[in-house]
RNA sequence: UGGGGCGUCGUCAAGCGGUUAAGACACAGGUUUUUGAUGCCUGCAUUCGGAGGUUCGAAUCCUCCCGCCCCAGCCA
């Protein structure tokens, strides 16, 4: 398979090229914020991270960026870690916080001080945006910049034992405010917070930045190589800079595109949108591209992380195409999924010259792509129910299923012809009357004669009604995540994106299954037991349907 | 001349001075088939954003130009 030779991407070759002069083991880190749910996107992160790891036998901390306690929660760092467990990785012991590191970070917030290259700011949050100047003007020293060591450390002590008020003062590092990089006009350490935080509770009423927590817990951790995405890389001058004035181990950070694929939208902020104004059930909807929405639907985990392999790094920005995520499932399921039948819009059949009362097992083989798979019987009688579409009065030339006085078979069955059609007051069609062949036993003809169209189908009095849900594209817009060539999300959306179909009619195989299956020439349906009692089917994906492409024609 | 990035097939993406410019998805044909599925076969960039230059030789090096993305949170 493909994850076997992945391949080469920029990011693997510079650790080639670092593993020639010096010899120490590659060291990754996936550093989610536990302020929300992870989705595809992240998987991509997940992938690149621990997949170097395994391939260059090192190692791959889960870090939890918690530096933010008025966002963050514990719910988040539970799913986080089960959604990676499920994508299909192990961090042994290799879990971290940033607030694990807190005493640390105020210490070296202290020694930036002692340096003189940290100061305290009294600037409200207003005035520090009207110094910071713009991106073309350069911005103007704080009054505050010039303190004395003993000043800051007194002032940076007081904020820290509460007696300040939020937005009073902060930490500042003391570095250039006329830099063409906003990041380097004395970007903010500290800030004050009298928050909870979910793990430190409230020993803290200071917390530090990103910026000065990501590279000095890299650092700590003995990160080698720090992977982020690339509106990370203005920042990178500032990350070398707090571990050059630190001293400290030098992690290198490297940025590559995030992930952006079409017909959905991958930023938390929109997903978030989604669910609190009810567009979609919650964050493990399985219209959401979120690992949890995913796993509801039946996505393998592997099939996930084949088309991160497929994908590539680069640094260029892409979107990337659903149906390559869709042909990894398939790919997937295709080889493991159990092949049942299931009639999703019935059409009662008659078999009239067969005997009432009558019931044949059918032997019916499981998977044709897996011959250990074996086979099962099927329950066959005098009445049974096939698709609506699989029957047309007045058949176009192509149409090679059934219609009157036509054949076809009935898989793993018998071949029945179509004699007489039953129609209501409507004039629409409700039941068709056939004969079947008593020579065709499990389908096959004993006279040669060729039946090209072969149906599947369910006994009547032997189905097993379910529910079966069926999904497309959240959004009908290719690319709603482009605000540009799409303002308005919601009227992107695709109102048909689920279909509800209440009382599909499965055969009986069905009862108590659990896990994926192919629901013959429909697609591969997955059990859900999420919202009821009652198993529901969910749809993952449709088998690929060259028949829809001639009709579309 | 604010700073930082990116431009190779419809979409991703290899390529790192000498290749007929990989591969995958998509698409289009054909074939096998008791799933119009799967499988198999074939086709699909004389050309790498553009223009110059260096070189025996350039997608790869240089120059200029064009286009797109990111940055002005006490978010990450």
């Amino acid at each position: 398979m493909s994850e076997v030779d992945s391949p080469s991407n920029f990011i693997q070759n510079k650790i080639d090229e670092d593993l020639k002069s010096e010899k120490v083991a590659v060291h990754t880190r996936f550093p989610p914020e536990p302020n929300g749910h992870l989705h595809i996107g992240h998987a991509k992160s997940i992938c690149l991270n621990f997949g170097l790891a395994v391939k260059y036998s090192g190692t791959c901390n889960l870090r939890f960026d918690d530096t933010n306690p008025s966002k963050e929660e514990t719910k988040y760092v539970k799913a986080i870690q089960e959604d990676v467990k499920w994508l299909g990785f192990d961090w042994g012991d290799n879990m971290f916080f940033a607030s694990d590191y807190f005493d640390q970070l105020f210490e070296f917030a202290v020694q930036l001080i002692q340096k003189g290259k940290a100061y305290v700011d009294d600037l409200s949050p207003e005035q520090i945006r009207e110094y910071r100047g713009t991106l073309s003007e350069p911005g103007k020293d704080s009054p505050c910049r010039n303190r004395t060591v003993e000043e800051n450390l007194k002032l940076f002590q007081k904020m820290k034992a509460g007696e300040f008020a939020e937005g009073e003062k902060v930490l500042r590092a003391k570095i250039d405010m006329g830099s063409g990089n906003l990041n380097m006009r004395d970007p903010i350490l500290y800030r004050i917070l009298k928050a909870t935080h979910h793990r430190v509770g409230d020993k803290w009423c200071v917390y530090p930045m990103y910026d000065f927590t990501h590279g000095q817990s890299d650092s700590i951790e003995k990160v080698t190589h720090s992977l982020c995405t690339l509106e990370f890389e203005d920042h990178r001058p500032l990350y070398q800079w707090f571990l050059d004035e630190l001293e400290i181990y030098h992690p290198q950070q490297i940025e590559f595109a995030r992930l952006n694929l079409n017909y959905t939208i991958l930023s938390k902020r929109k997903l978030l949108q989604l669910v609190e104004e009810g567009h979609v059930d919650d964050w493990d909807d399985p219209r959401m591209p979120t690992l949890s929405g995913m796993r509801r639907r039946g996505y393998p985990p592997e099939a996930i992380r084949d088309f991160c392999e497929r994908i590539g790094i680069s640094k260029s920005n892409s979107v990337v195409d659903f149906a390559l995520l869709e042909h990894c499932v398939r790919e997937d399921l295709n080889r493991t999924a159990t092949r049942v039948m299931a009639v999703l819009r019935p059409l009662k059949v008659v078999l009239v010259n067969y005997p009432e009362n009558q019931v044949e097992e059918m032997d019916a083989v499981n998977n044709p792509e897996d011959p250990d798979a074996g086979t099962r019987k099927m329950p066959f009688s005098r009445v049974v129910y096939i698709e609506q579409d699989d029957f047309m009065e007045d058949p176009p030339k192509k149409f090679f299923r059934l219609g009157p006085g036509r054949e076809v078979r009935l898989k793993h069955a018998y071949v029945i012809k179509c004699e007489e059609v039953v129609k209501n007051e409507a004039g629409e069609v409700v039941e068709l009357r056939c004969t079947y062949d008593p020579n065709t036993r499990s389908g096959s003809t004993q006279d040669g004669r060729k039946i090209k169209g072969t149906l599947h189908w369910v006994s009547a009095d032997h189905a097993y009604k379910a529910e079966v849900r069926l999904y497309d594209h959240l959004f009908t817009h290719e690319n709603p995540a482009d605000e540009k060539v799409c303002p308005d999300l919601k009227s992107s959306l695709n109102p048909d994106s689920l279909e509800i179909i209440k009382e599909a009619l499965l055969e009986p195989y069905l009862k108590n299954a659990k896990g994926r299956f192919q629901f013959l020439r429909l697609g591969y349906f997955c059990v859900d037991t999420t919202i009821s009692t009652n198993p529901i089917f969910n749809r993952v994906v449709t088998l690929r349907d060259t028949w829809a492409k001639i009709v579309k024609k």
